[in-house]
DNA sequence: ACCGGCTAGATTGTCGACAATTGACCTACA
DNA sequence: TGTAGGTCAATTGTCGACAATCTAGCCGGT
C-alpha cells in the first residue's frame, strides 16, 4: 500500500512504531507521551523517543507544550473538518497536476487498478474499504510530480486521515457512488483535462467530508 | 510583521535563529551543517543543534540524510515552482474560507490595511516590498480560522517563500497591479463571496509565479 | 596506470546523568 | 472554609561521552 518505508536509524524506527502505534489506537488519542515510559517501553532511549515525538508533533499527530510534555491530539469533528479542507485543496491541485503530469503507462495502470476495483463492486465487495481508496488516491498524489506536496499528503496528511477513519470507524456506504466519481477522475486525468480533474477530485472530498461530517452529527 | 514568536526553551531559540539565518542568506542555499561546528557556533549542546535541524527538516528547509548529514536545500527553478503550486493551493482555499470566517472587524482592518499601502503606492513607494504584500497575505491565512493550514502555511511555506524572496532577489516590478489585485480579494471577503475570493487569490498567486518564472529564464 | 579493498579520521547516532521547570500537595493564615 | 504561599516529587530540557557509520585517502594487486 505505502511505498517501502527503510526505517534506518532507531530513531526512524521508533518513529513509524509509534505512528502506528497512534494511528491504529494502540496508543488513544488524547493520551499523555511520558518520555521515560516510552522509553522503556520501546527499549530505546529518552533522545530516540524524544526525536519520534518531535517528528509526530510536525506531522500534527502529536502536541507539546514546552516543560509540560506531549500529548496525542484530540479527534475533534472540528478537527476532521480542517483535514478535509486541506485534503481538498491539496488533493485538487494535485489532481490537477497529475493530468498534465503522469505518464500514460501511470494512467494505464491507474485505470486498471480501477477495472480491478470494478470487479470486486460487481461482486458485493464494499468498495469503499480502506485499501482500494487509499491507493487510488495515493497513486495520483505521486503522480503530481510535485516533490514537496507529495510529501506534505503523505507524511503529513494522510496519517492523520487514517487516524480518523481508523478510531471513528468509517467504512460508510459511500461504495458506489464513491467508485464512480473515481472512474470520472481517471477520464479527465486520461484526457489531460486538469482543470476538470481538480473540480471532480474537490467535489469528491467533499462529498465524504459532508457524509462523514452527516454521520458524526 | 510576524507575530510574536515566544522561544521558550534553548532549543526553540536555537530553531528560531537558525532559521533566520538561512532564509536571510547568513548561511548560504546548499551549505553542509555540521553540528559539531554549530554548536559552538551558537554556544549549545550538539542535542539542541540536532533538535532545531530536526525541525528544520521538517519545513523542508534542509535535507538530511541518515548518518550522512543535513544540508541547507538548495534553491531551485523546480523547487520555487512546486513551492508556488502549494501555494496557490492553499492561500486559495485560506482566502474561500476567510470569507465565510473572518469577523467584521478583522475585515475592515484589512481594508484600512490596504489603504494606507493605496497612501504609499500614490507617493511613489513601491508596494509590492515585502512588508506590505507579505501582511497582506498573512491576514488573510490567520482569518481562514483553520489552525492546521494556518500552521502549514506560517511555520512551513512561508519561510520557504521568503528564503527565495530574499536571496533571489524579488522585490519585482508588480507593484501596482499587484495592488489591485489585493484590493479585488479584499472586495470578495467582504462581500462573503469565498468562491470568488479563491479564485482571485490564485490567479494573484498565479500571476506572481508567472512573473518570477520570467525573469529566471 | 587503474581498480578494489582497507585503514584512519571525522561525523552522526545513541546513551545515561545532571540541571531546570512544572504541577500538586500541604500548610498557614485571614 | 477558602485562598495564598511554599515545598517536594516528577517530568522535561540540556549536556558531555561513547558507539556506530560514512568518507577520503592509501596501499597493493592486476
Amino acid at each position: 500500500m505505502t511505498p517501502a518505508q527503510s526505517p534506518i536509524t532507531s530513531a526512524d524506527k521508533t518513529f513509524f512504531q509509534l505512528r502506528t502505534d497512534i494511528v491504529e489506537g494502540v496508543i488513544a488519542a488524547g493520551t499523555k507521551l511520558s518520555e521515560t515510559e516510552l522509553s522503556t517501553n520501546y527499549g530505546v532511549s529518552r533522545a530516540v523517543i524524544r526525536e519520534a515525538i518531535n517528528r509526530l508533533v510536525a506531522c500534527h499527530i502529536v502536541e507539546r507544550r514546552a516543560n509540560v510534555g506531549a500529548r496525542v491530539v484530540n479527534l475533534t469533528t472540528e478537527g476532521l473538518i480542517e483535514l478535509y479542507q486541506i485534503r481538498e485543496s491539496l488533493e485538487g491541485m494535485a489532481a490537477r497536476l497529475a493530468a498534465s503530469n503522469m505518464t500514460d503507462t501511470e494512467i494505464s495502470n491507474l485505470e486498471s487498478l480501477l477495472n480491478d476495483h470494478f470487479e470486486e463492486v460487481k461482486q458485493g465487495h464494499s468498495y469503499y474499504q480502506e485499501a482500494g481508496d487509499v491507493d487510488f488516491h495515493y497513486r495520483i498524489i505521486l503522480g503530481c510530480k510535485n516533490n514537496h506536496l507529495i510529501s506534505m499528503l503523505t507524511d503529513g496528511i494522510y496519517h492523520l486521515v487514517r487516524m480518523y477513519r481508523v478510531q471513528l470507524g468509517m467504512a460508510g456506504p459511500r461504495v458506489s457512488t464513491a467508485f464512480d466519481e473515481h472512474k470520472h477522475i481517471v477520464q479527465a486525468i486520461a484526457n489531460r483535462d486538469g482543470e476538470l480533474a481538480e473540480i471532480l477530485m474537490r467535489r469528491h472530498i467533499l462529498y465524504s467530508k459532508n457524509n462523514i461530517q452527516k454521520k458524526l452529527l
